[in-house]
DNA sequence: AACCTTAGCAACCGCAAACGG
DNA sequence: CCCGTTTGCGGTTGCTAAGGT
């Protein structure tokens, strides 16, 4: 047929397409993807704005290499709790289940490749291998979780030292106070404590670069958000109040 | 310089859980 | 309680840049 109906959109995003969605998830919140979706203007689904959005603009994503801290703590935290990444990013802020997911597979690509050039057990080389940090040897992985479930001692609240007592979750309150504030460098509050060395050493958290970009002219007016946001059933309670 | 391989990353898909009417 | 919708998660795929031959 030769119907032109405009297909959802896939693959990469552009960067008016980020700014789009940076604009619409400013005015509406983090929810309703859907609605997102629809009012952006994206010819995309909610389903891939919401992934566009918690893997790479998210304001409090970290971006740049794994800190040795944090390679050890995601070695450490997979060994115990296996292909739980959304859990494991939870105890690492600023990022995210995906490039945990993406760095485990690499990484352990790598591993299983040395793994075979030397088949020794004892030769491996690495100051931190897999089989360190196996269940054999619990160490520091557990958790506020495993104190509950087995009564640890739970050596990562030491590790998470100064840390909020419960790290699941960012809160939204602070999301939109960098959103109000963009100059402020968004994430290091989760782990202020000693640990966060790592955080400021291992390369600054790069507040996404799309909120710089975010002007007034090319989002929606507060007019066009009310109108929207009637139109469609939303607005109520939704998102920050601007 | 051209080609091939590999690592790293972004994005999609399907499924299940959570939520709301 | 049921059912439709939305959200979150984990697995997988595809693209691209970098490195090697």
């Amino acid at each position: 047929m030769v119907t032109v109906r405009e297909e959802t959109r896939k693959g990469p995003w552009t960067e008016q397409e980020d700014l789009q969605l940076v604009c619409t998830v400013r005015l509406f919140g983090e929810r309703r993807w859907d609605f997102i979706a629809k009012v952006s203007g994206l010819n995309r689904t909610g389903k891939s704005c919401r992934l566009r959005w918690v893997n790479y603009l998210h304001p409090g994503l970290k971006r740049g290499r794994m800190s040795p801290h944090e390679e050890r703590l995601i070695l450490e935290l997979h060994a115990r709790w296996g292909n739980r990444w959304s859990r494991i990013a939870r105890r690492l802020p600023g990022r995210t289940d995906n490039e945990i997911k993406n760095y485990w597979r690499t990484h352990m690509r790598k591993k299983a490749q040395e793994r075979k050039s030397n088949m020794s057990p004892s030769s491996s080389s690495s100051s931190l291998t897999y089989q360190s940090c196996h269940p054999e040897t619990p160490s520091m992985i557990l958790g506020v979780d495993e104190q509950e479930h087995h009564g640890g001692s739970g050596c990562i609240t030491s590790i998470m030292k100064g840390a909020p007592a419960d790290m699941d979750g960012y809160p939204m309150d602070q999301i939109w106070m960098e959103i109000e504030a963009p100059n402020v460098l968004a994430g290091p509050c989760f782990d202020e404590g000693k640990e966060d060395a790592y955080n400021s050493v291992s390369g600054p958290l790069l507040p996404t670069p799309m909120w710089d970009y975010c002007c007034p002219e090319t989002c929606l007016t507060m007019d066009d958000e009310i109108k929207v946001a009637s139109k469609y059933g939303y607005g109520k309670g939704v998102g920050p109040c601007y």
